[in-house]
DNA sequence: CTTGATACG
DNA sequence: CGTAGCAAG
């Protein structure tokens, strides 16, 4: 049955003393926050309330894992309610991996000091060619079996975008993908270059165990993960190019978008650009994914969206694996 | 009588509805605000409710002057309450210089627009070869017989750094004087270049018409000017080269310091660096002034500062002329 | 629109 | 510390 929509309502965000985020519409309701002036039939959208599986039981073991892309970790720590630590406590993840931080080298011990109790290992990017640019990290509870920055043997490690780290059952790699640019400079860079050297190390990876690619992929793989199709044919994160490429070198080689597989037909954002209030009413793009090997699909219990969680253009996501 | 004097005590200013500024302070009680640990013997710390001159007597023509640097005009306006608007309203002034500006061309007509009413005559200089640099402006009541951009004949004038107004019985000079930078780096050019020229063409202008200089001159001339002398005998502006400039170009050509001339012994200061709340504390410099030559003197009826007025980094300073 | 680096003060 | 411009998204 359709939902009923209403073109950019809002959502009111309370944000309790403590740090708390509340979100003030009836937890009832559906989530009719919906852009599109005329919604693809049999589209709906992804609310984190009422889309979810139930917990697991008990007796099943799971690990959760978390994605984010903060666009300045300094600047959203100033933001006191929407740190980090703030989401530990609502989500209790078990690994949680940013991208954008924008830190430099020198920044990294005193941010990896402040952060959070219990998650005592983290692996920091920062771009060594340009300062507060790009950057990335994994932040742990548990200790990795080891730990790898950039893609290792090729030449596209200059702007710390990837760190992969060893679990028991999988890797864990976490990717800020290269934006093509505007007037699309480094598209042909992007495709040609990063994507199948990342793919190819997935590859490689995987013939000893799962892997697991989280971050921001910077494209938005089909129609539906897009508010405007139409009008992005040659925005970077949505051209033919792009998306070609991700089917080539992520989909095609065995790697699935968790998401997608569990919410088909369901329209479920994690970027807004700051201009013209996007987020406001929701004309947003799906950019961060969970992929992982096929071989351990079947250990994904949730794979969901937090688009009510602020303070960057990037909202998290998340994974719960059953182990 | 020595003033009672309390280290570092705070004014608070209150901003009413309508912009007005309020001190909070009893109007009663004298400035007590100052800085220095050891006040030197018989210096008094300037109060602008105690220290200026009664008002003219109905009969006595007078034309008021005054000059701030702003500190980015765009910004300033943002603050609503601290608006030039205001201060007109508060100052009732005919004349208006600004320094600082930091405008572009570009900005210049829109600025120009949303201004005073009644203030119809107004002329702007920017910085050419740096954006958002430097810049200065004269706004006016009446309409000047001529205006004049820049130094006319030398290569000091890519900077936007002066305008010059020519009035029925004065010529009025608004100037940003080169800050010597960090390093002393442009000391050089300041003393040898800069300082040396202005004088020149002041003098030259003097040749038909007295000459008023005002603006940020750049330079605390005298110890009582600066907060801290001892610790500032290598800052930029407190140098002896740009102390002995000051002298040499402009005192020893028969120009008047109007605000120390009026207040001996009177510390007096019109900018607070940003940094380390050091206007709190009224660890200030006096680098704003209005400069006339000797034969006008005589007509200075008051030449005062603003200290309370915020929104920039300097305050407005005011001369009160019989005409 | 927002972050962050850099210049300048 | 704060105002600018700029690159990047």
């Amino acid at each position: 049955s359709r939902l009923k929509r209403k073109a950019h309502q809002e959502i009111a965000v309370e944000v309790g003393a403590s740090g708390e985020v509340n979100l003030s519409r009836d937890q009832n309701e559906p989530w009719t926050v919906f852009a599109h002036k005329k919604p693809q039939k049999g589209w709906t959208v992804y609310n984190p309330r009422t889309m979810r599986p139930p917990p697991l039981s008990g007796d099943t073991k799971s690990v959760k894992l978390m994605s984010w892309n903060v666009n300045g970790l300094r600047a959203l720590l100033k933001l006191e309610g929407f740190s980090a630590l703030q989401l530990a406590q609502r989500e209790d993840f078990d690994v949680l991996c940013l991208q954008e931080t924008k830190l430099q080298e020198k920044d990294v011990e005193g941010i990896k000091q402040s952060l959070l109790e219990g998650y005592e290992n983290s692996f920091w990017t920062c771009s060594a060619s340009k300062l507060g640019y790009s950057g990335t990290a994994i932040i742990s509870r548990v200790e990795p079996l080891s730990v790898t920055y950039g893609l290792g043997v090729s030449d596209h490690d200059g702007e710390g975008r990837l760190v992969t780290v060893e679990f028991d059952t999988y890797y864990l790699l976490n990717a800020y993908v290269p934006n093509s640019g505007d007037g699309l400079k480094r598209l042909s860079y992007r495709v040609t270059e990063w994507d199948p050297s990342l793919s190819s190390y997935m590859k490689e990876l995987e013939k000893s165990k799962p892997v697991i690619l989280t971050g921001d992929l910077n494209c938005a793989h089909e129609e539906i993960d897009i508010y405007n199709p139409a009008g992005n044919r040659r925005s970077a994160g949505f051209t033919d190019e792009e998306r070609q490429s991700f089917e080539t070198n992520f989909l095609s080689k065995g790697f699935v978008d968790t998401f997608r597989e569990q919410h088909p037909g369901v329209v479920g954002y994690t970027y807004w650009g700051y201009r013209h209030g996007a987020r406001k009413t929701n004309r947003g793009w799906r950019l961060d994914y969970f992929l992982v090997s096929k071989s351990i699909f079947g250990k994904v219990h949730d794979s969901y969206i937090l688009p009510d969680v602020t303070g960057s253009d990037h909202c998290p996501i998340g994974l719960v694996l059953k182990i």
